[in-house]
DNA sequence: TGTACATCAGTGAACGCGCGTTCACTGATGTAC
DNA sequence: TGTACATCAGTGAACGCGCGTTCACTGATGTAC
């Protein structure tokens, strides 16, 4: 749908003050948490838009009023979770080491709730497959994440970058293969090899 | 459809030679040989019953002939996938040493050709998410590949288990993020970064 | 002041489509007698 | 020897269903004059 603002009102902050100045960014914002949660607990195929939509408390039909696709949904659900996941990152590391942030990953906690947790470990094997276009932006977002875990890194300076990109690839896996042992005891021997490995590459 | 063998025939295996005694096997076999290079490509969610049995040679009502569901054919897909890549990982691995390993699953080609490579690195985050008839499934294949991998090993013998287990991980999650990955020289740069962890864990 | 009209976030039914699954049927092959 | 019948791997159309997407419409809110 097409609207001409211009048409008969010169002022468009007085039209657009029928509705609070930030209603619809809210509104916006309610349908990105809805689906950042669903697509990280049920990933992005097996996800729709109705029960997205629902979960905000909307209907199905409203969606395209704020979004152009799913495929644009996806690619602004991942930017906007992992941007928000890099800055309270960023607070935590701060305060504590990396360590801390190694336990905090492989937590029981964060494989247990993959709706609050990282879009890696629930979605990456499909990000692989999806458009150049998903990938671009993905590794846009996740580009200042490796930097903020080099920064924090010992050891051998000429490695950091090397051994940013594979703790993060050892974060990741370990998550998914401990979601995917049912054995509560095998998935917590997962997590407890994935910290020592982590911990080893920290340097 | 339920057939009463004993009705006219006293001989089963007389019945049976209407047809070569592997006729039947053998289509199981190319269906699962389809279904899984299939859904390594493409995924669990996104890839459809029809098209697999038309990569087989065959029209979707057969498919029922053959597995009980979908879920039983993902299943058997995997489990089959998995143990012949461990046998003849098996082989490879008497031959030469881990390292070349570490550097065969980390290649520009097995990146590049998802279909013939392994299933964790293409589906693992869905199996997470999976049914636990499934996760066990998975995870029963997966334990002779890790003790495979555990017995390689080099260095101090009471973490072998552990690093083995956080090496596989650190080699599906770095596969996983050169495949997400899509600039080629940071891709590249992914795989190298794997290679160097994978090396340091084997002790 | 009143009434005709515009805006627009959201509704909810409908669209075409592909999915997993079912089932009546076919055709090649055999047995019964 | 002939013909009636059984087996069964595979066919292909159909089933109900949920998907992503579209669109005519509503209702609250405002402006025009």
């Amino acid at each position: 749908l097409q609207y001409d603002y211009t048409a008969n009102f010169t002022d468009r902050e007085a039209l657009m003050a029928r509705y609070a100045a930030d209603h619809k960014a809210g509104t916006h914002d309610r349908i990105l948490a809805s689906a950042s949660r669903q697509f990280r607990a049920g990933g992005i195929a097996d996800v729709g838009i109705a029960g997205i939509m629902a979960d905000a408390g909307l209907t199905n039909g409203a969606f395209y009023a704020h979004f152009a696709s799913k495929n644009d949904l996806v690619k602004e659900a991942v930017v906007t979770t992992l941007t928000a996941q890099r800055e309270s990152m960023a607070e935590e590391i701060s305060r504590d080491d990396l360590a801390t942030l190694i336990r905090d990953y492989l937590s029981d906690h964060h494989r247990d709730t993959p709706e609050d947790g990282c879009p890696s470990a629930a979605m990456l094997s499909e990000i692989g497959r999806a458009s150049s276009e998903l990938k671009v932006a993905y590794r846009d977002s996740l580009d200042p994440t490796l930097a903020l875990i080099e920064s924090r890194l010992g050891g051998d300076s000429t490695t950091k970058h090397a051994r940013a990109t594979a703790m993060f690839s050892l974060l990741v896996g370990s998550m998914q293969l401990a979601r995917a042992t049912a054995d509560a005891t095998e998935s917590g021997a997962v997590l407890e090899a994935g910290i020592a490995g982590a911990m080893s590459l920290a340097g």
